[in-house]
DNA sequence: CAACCATTTTGTCCTGGACAAATGAACACA
DNA sequence: TGTGTTCATTTGTCCAGGACAAAATGGTTG
């Protein structure tokens, strides 16, 4: 009764972490590990501390990095490698108001997750609330998820409410007259729209006109939208897990079918690494490079009025 | 590429119908159905059409009925075997309601999607919202799911959505010496606990003292949390989706090592076939039922001081 | 009518192999 | 130097088909 009480599993072990029994099986025959105990019946059972490192490997893995440089390692070096800060500067809200939030979720109380958050956002405003509040809180989230102190369903819910949160926040303030004229999205493949979202906040700010097409919008929609709107650039986010090899390819075709002087503005972890390919787009690897961006396409596009 | 644009492999199929590859492909040798084209490697590509019939029985599946019955069946039969209102007297909020409403979810708004519902809250008040609000548009979003208008993830958001309003609307309502007082859950294998909101809200309105303890409480839990908060009956919820044969058992191990004197009440469309167990357990197979079985219990236990 | 048991149905897990997609490294070219 | 291409390696997904436990059904009996 021991040993089932502290050992999952492989369909729990694949909730739990997020990777399939498929490479959970694989991984044993290649690697050696994970390296489940038997139950009376032959089927896997991974005691508990295996699954702990396997979530911290997944983790890893979604920040860019390779299995074979971390599924051999004991979990004190894995914990070492944590992600490094990427578009944040982590002037960091508190512990408290952290684990305040953490708690929220873990209560599956949305509501309250939006009061918590709204209120931070009225009292530090729009641009310090994204980069103070939600990029350090999410940061955590994701850290705890890894730790298997939240589940991933929290991890979801998290998401939507702060993406809620940010439409919200933004909608207003959205100047229908504002310049340049963008427009946000993530291309098929990219999941993750919480940071367009946070650059779409201070873009705003600084009074640009964004149009938010969410996640994942095909190439074509891309396109068309791109030309429907008139806009002057179109701002795309790659988060760490999407294939870097396939970015530059793809933002060949995106540069060649968008209307004739639309920019391509790319920004996110994914874009870190990525040469330069200066001509075609515009990099945005933090926030504050994204404000750069756009003082520098206002000097380049002088008011005719003026 | 028309079969390209028509098609899913059977990841694609797994994400959509809920349905894992295992499944899929023993279905496909036991009953012929699904039967997926292939591509140049050989691996299977699902049309459009059967990965609808598939959403179609996977609904009809989690509404208790079983595959033999429905894999070998066309389409239309199998949308007249529709699930039947069990929890639902269908005074329905209007089609445009719930159009709204699900308009909300696909755009990912759970701030628009409380705001809405919080409106009808108020309109109705608590009773009504429940029962001619919130029943009818759960069942329109899971039938939405499986004519694949809803992904499986916006059905989540709507739940957590909904509980986190229940959950606000109860709590101030709650009399803490109101009488009986209750502990609701739901056992462990039981994911679903909107009815069981639902069946809280209907009860504290009604004067009784609801603790909830969320979903999948461990039995050990359940019985001590009994004895700690001194409570007058467990209430417990099964969705039809949980297996049959396990209600009578494990209602009869907890009647077993609960406190003397607690009773249980069990509900929800599980319960519905259920063979009576008169003496152990009361049955609460619809709202109204609830509301008379609290009739009852005061009935039964009239206040001291009268 | 309820409880029990044998039978059938159904889902999950297993092995081990094939192979495509993604990556990194070596190389050629401007 | 930097940029693009090619090839080998790494990694994830899929496949077949068999085993078997869990669940449901349908008698049978008290």
């Amino acid at each position: 009764m021991n040993t089932e009480d502290l050992s999952l599993n492989i369909a729990a072990v694949e909730r739990e972490t997020g990777l399939s029994k498929d490479v959970l099986r694989k991984w044993e025959s290649r690697y050696g590990f994970p390296l489940p105990l038997r139950d009376g019946h032959g089927e896997r059972l991974y005691p508990v501390e295996q699954v702990a490192r396997l979530r911290l490997i997944k983790r890893l893995m979604d920040s860019g990095m390779r299995p074979s440089r971390l599924v051999g390692r004991p979990t004190e070096e894995l914990l070492a490698l944590g992600p490094r800060p990427v578009l944040t500067t982590p002037a960091s809200p508190g512990r408290e108001t952290i684990d305040e939030t953490l708690d929220l979720l873990r209560k599956h109380d949305p509501k309250a997750l939006q009061r918590q958050l709204s209120r931070l956002l009225q009292q530090q405003g729009l641009r310090r609330f994204v980069q103070d509040s939600i990029a350090p809180i999410t940061k955590e989230v994701g850290e705890s998820w890894a730790r298997g102190q939240l589940e991933i369903h929290e991890e979801h819910l998290y998401s939507e409410v702060v993406q809620g949160l940010l439409r919200g926040a933004l909608d207003p303030l959205n100047d229908p007259d504002g310049r340049p004229r963008l427009l946000l999205s993530t291309l098929p493949g990219e999941a993750h729209s919480l940071g367009l979202l946070m650059v779409a906040s201070v873009l705003a700010l600084d009074g640009a006109h964004c149009i938010s097409l969410g996640a994942q919008t095909p190439m074509d929609d891309l396109c068309k939208a791109a030309g429907a709107h008139d806009v002057d650039a179109v701002v795309l986010s790659f988060s760490a897990a999407f294939a870097r090899r396939r970015i530059p390819p793809a933002l060949a075709e995106l540069s060649a079918r968008l209307p004739e002087g639309v920019e391509i503005w790319a920004g996110g972890a994914g874009t870190a690494r990525l040469s330069s390919q200066a001509q075609v787009v515009r990099l945005l690897p933090t926030l504050e490079a994204a404000e750069e961006a756009l003082g520098h396409w206002r000097i380049a596009h002088p008011l005719p009025g003026n």
